[in-house]
DNA sequence: TCTTAGTATAAAGTATGCAAAAGACGTTTT
DNA sequence: AAAACGTCTTTTGCATACTTTATACTAAGA
C-alpha cells in the first residue's frame, strides 16, 4: 500500500488564506488603494477571528502593500508617480540580473516557447488576459534565472507595482509590449547581454512612463488616504 | 504655548519591542541561524503574552529572516553559501543605482565627510566597531540616493547577509575596505558613473567572497535546522 | 460662534483559554 | 528485537475577553 495514489495532504491555514484573499483584492483593485482595512470588519466577511486576520494584516504590512499606524489601524498605501519611478528602477535592476543569467545559460526551450506566446499576441486581446501573460512572462525570468532571492524581492516591488498598474494597463498598446518581449528574448538567445539589457530597460521604462503619465493625468486615482 | 519644546510622545508597542529585540538577536548571532524560536520560550523571556511574540515572529518571516514550518514552529533561516551569493548579487544591483545617482547630484558634504571617516580607519580598530561604520556608509548611500523604496529593499537584503557576515566580518581586513570605500567615494565625487559602479562591484565582490569563503571553511555554522 | 473640555464609543493592543496537530515515548504484538 | 499502534505531552492555531487609546460627539464657556 505504498504506490503514489493520494498527494500530501496540506491543509492552508486560515491567516494564508486571509492573507492570500486580501492581497488578491488589494492589487485587483477591488479594495482601493489608500482604505482603511478594518480587523472587525474583515474578520466578519472571513467568519474568522480577528486574530488571523490581524496576522494577514501584518504580513502584507511587511510586503510594503500596507501601511501601519500604531492604535489607528492599516491603509492600504498610496502610491505616488514618484513611487513608481521608483519601483520601475529598482525593477529594472533586478530584472537585469535575470537577463544577465539567461543570457549566459540561454534555456532555448523556455526561450523559443516564449518567443511563439508573444508572436500570437495581437492589440485585440483583453488587457486582463494579456497582464497575466506579462506578469507570467516576467516571473519566468527569474525562475530561470537561478538567483533564489530574486522571486523575493521581485515579489515584493511587483505587487505595489500592481496596485498601480491595473488601472493603467488599458492604455499600454499590447503589440508594442509584445514587440519589445520578443526583442528582449532574441537577445538573449543570441546571449547577448548588452543588447538585452538595453531592450529591458526600454520595455520597462516605455512601461513606467505610460504609467506614470497615467497617474499623473489622474491624480484623484491617488486622493487622501482618508 | 507652542513652540516646539517636546518632541512627539511615541510609545512603540510591544510588538515592536520584540520584533527589534529578536530581529537584533538573530542578526548579531545571539540566537543561532538554525535554531527554533519558541513562542511560549520568548513570551516568558519577554514577559509579555504570546500574541506580539507571534506577530513579531511573523514579520520576521516575511523579511526572510525566519522561515515558518506549520503547526511546527518558526527557525531561524539557515543561509548556505549559494544564498549569500544570490543576496550580494542583489545587494550590488541595488547599491549601483544608489551609486548613480550619487554620481549625478554629488551631495559634496557627505561625500567628503565619509572619506574623511575611512581614511582614519586602520586595521587597529576593532571588528563591531567597523561593522558599524561600514553598515553605515552603505545605509547613507542608499539615503542621499532619494529613491524612497531602496532602503526598504536593501533592509530586507541586508539582514540576511548580516546573518552570514557576523561571523565572517572578522576575517576582512579593514584597511582594504576602507581603501574600496575612498575608491568609491572618489569616483562618485568626480561624477564617473561607471568607475564607480566597478569599485561598488569590486569592493562587493570581495567582501562577497571573503564571506563565502569563510561559510565553505567552515561548515558546521550552517549545519541541519535541529 | 468659536474654542475647549468632558464623555462616549469604536477599534486596536494584549492576554488567555481552548482545540487540534505533531512529535515523543512506551506498550504490545509478531 | 523490530515494527506498529496507542497515548501523552508540547506547542501551535484560533477565538475571545479585557485593556488602552484615538476620535467623534456633546456641552459649556468665552
Amino acid at each position: 500500500m505504498d504506490s503514489a495514489i493520494f498527494t500530501p495532504a496540506v491543509t492552508q491555514n486560515l491567516r494564508e488564506v486571509v492573507y492570500n484573499q486580501i492581497k488578491e483584492a488589494i492589487v485587483n483593485g477591488l479594495i482601493p488603494a489608500g482604505s482603511k482595512l478594518s480587523e472587525l470588519e474583515l474578520s466578519r466577511q472571513f467568519s474568522v477571528s480577528r486574530t488571523p486576520v490581524r496576522e494577514a494584516i501584518r504580513q502584507l504590512a511587511e510586503t510594503g502593500l500596507v501601511s501601519l499606524s500604531s492604535r489607528r489601524g492599516a491603509y492600504v498605501i498610496l502610491p505616488t508617480a514618484k513611487d513608481a519611478e521608483d519601483l520601475y528602477e529598482i525593477r529594472y535592476a533586478l530584472e537585469a540580473i535575470s537577463v544577465e543569467h539567461l543570457c549566459a545559460s540561454r534555456p532555448e526551450d523556455f526561450l523559443r516557447r516564449a518567443r511563439a506566446t508573444f508572436e500570437e499576441v495581437s492589440n485585440e486581446w483583453d488587457a486582463s488576459r494579456f497582464m497575466t501573460l506579462d506578469t507570467e512572462f516576467h516571473a519566468d525570468l527569474w525562475r530561470f534565472a537561478g538567483n533564489n532571492y530574486l522571486g523575493f524581492m521581485l515579489g515584493k516591488v511587483g505587487d505595489i507595482i500592481q496596485i498601480c498598474r491595473h488601472y493603467a494597463i488599458g492604455n499600454i498598446p499590447k503589440a508594442d509590449s509584445s514587440r519589445e518581449h520578443i526583442a528582449i528574448i532574441d537577445a538573449m538567445l543570441s546571449g547577448d547581454a548588452g543588447a538585452a539589457r538595453l531592450k529591458l530597460r526600454e520595455h520597462i521604462e516605455r512601461t513606467r512612463d505610460g504609467l506614470i503619465k497615467y497617474i499623473s493625468a489622474h491624480p484623484e486615482a491617488t486622493g487622501p488616504a482618508d
